[in-house]
DNA sequence: TTGAAAAAGTTATATTATAACATTACATTT
DNA sequence: AAATGTAATGTTATAATATAACTTTTTCAA
C-alpha cells in the first residue's frame, strides 16, 4: 500500500476544473489575508490564469492575457507576480518546461513530484513521503544537505496511454 | 546498506579531474567508433570543454571558447554538438541550471539523479536503483508510463557543509 | 496628509534556443 | 579521380525566456 499524497491529479474527479480554480483562489485570498501579505489584482489574475488549465502555463502566455485586463504587458509584470506566487507556495515552476502550475496546497511547505504527460500536456503533483524519505536517506548517506528537490517525471498518463493503444 | 551507484562524485578521489576527462574522451572516441558515428573535432572539443570541470557548463560559455579554436561561434554550432552528445548519452542537461555535464557512463542508458551543490556549484550524478524502482512503482500505481526522469536535488555538499559550519 | 514602503510601470538588455537556408567535408560508387 | 549523396558545419536572422535599473503609483500607517 502507498500513502502517496496526490496534491493535484491529472483529471478532476466529479467536478469541473473551474471548481479547483475557485477554491484555490479563495484559499489564496484567505492565506494572504492571514499572513498579512497582499494578493493584489495583478497577482490574483496571474494566479487565476495559471489555474485556467491542468497544463503548465508559460510566462509570456500569461503576459499576453494581462494585456486584455489593462495591465502592463512588459515581462517584469508577470515575472514579479510569478516570483511572489512561488515564494508563497501558490504556484510551482516546472523547470523542464519553463512553465508554471498552480499548487492546491500552498499552506504547507512540501516536496513535490510532478508527473508530466507529454501526450496531453497535463501535469499531476504528488507529495509522496516514501519518495521524500528515500531521497533524504540517499542524500544523507553522502553527507548532502537537501534544500530543494526538482522531480519532474515525463511520460504518458493513464488516460492517454489508453487512447494511444486504441489507435493502430 | 545502499547500492547507490555514484556515476560521478562531487570530488575526484585520488586523481586530478584531468584524468576523468581524458578517460571520458577516450571512451567517447571508442564508443563512437564502435557505433559507426562520428566524434568530429567540434563535438570532441565541446565534450572536452564540458569535462573541464565538475560544474555544469553553459552553452554560451562553450560557444565563447569555440571561437578560440576557430569554430563558428554562432549558437547553432554549440547546440547541435550538445544535441548529438546528449543523444549519445555523453552529456546530460541540468534543467534547473540550463547547463550541461559530462556523463561518465555513456555506454548504458540509465536514470540519473543529480545532486547540485549551490555553494561550490559542483554536481554529482547518481544512478540509484532504489530510487528508480520506487518512482517506477509510484508511477505505475497511477497508470503513468515513465519516459524520462528529471531529478535534480539542490543543496549543500558534504565538503561545503563542513566549510560552512567552520565559519561563524 | 504626508512620508515610507511596497507594488507596478517602463525601458533596455541579457540569456537561452531554434528556424531556415547555404556551404563544406566525407564516404561511396563509378 | 570525378560524381554523387549525406552528414556536418556555417551563417543569418529571430524566437523565447528572463532580469536590471530606474520611475511612477498605490497603499498603509503614523
Amino acid at each position: 500500500m502507498t500513502d502517496t499524497h496526490i496534491v493535484m491529479p491529472f483529471k478532476e474527479t466529479g467536478h469541473p476544473h473551474r471548481v479547483c480554480r475557485e477554491s484555490a483562489l479563495s484559499a489564496a485570498e484567505a492565506a494572504c489575508h492571514a499572513k498579512g501579505i497582499r494578493l493584489t489584482r495583478l497577482r490574483r489574475l496571474v494566479l487565476e490564469l495559471i489555474w485556467g488549465s491542468h497544463e503548465p502555463v508559460k510566462a509570456y502566455d500569461i503576459l499576453d492575457k494581462l494585456r486584455d485586463a489593462d495591465f502592463s504587458s512588459a515581462p517584469p509584470t508577470v515575472y514579479r507576480a510569478l516570483d511572489f506566487l512561488q515564494a508563497e507556495g501558490m504556484v510551482h515552476r516546472i523547470e523542464s518546461l519553463n512553465a508554471y502550475v498552480g499548487c492546491a496546497r500552498p499552506d504547507q511547505r512540501h516536496a513535490s513530484q510532478f508527473l508530466i504527460c507529454h501526450y496531453c500536456g497535463a501535469v499531476a503533483e504528488l507529495d509522496d513521503p516514501e519518495i521524500r524519505k528515500l531521497l533524504a536517506k540517499k542524500a544523507a548517506n553522502l553527507g548532502f544537505r537537501i534544500d530543494h528537490e526538482v522531480i519532474e517525471i515525463n511520460g504518458i498518463c493513464a488516460e492517454c496511454a489508453e487512447k494511444d493503444s486504441g489507435n493502430t
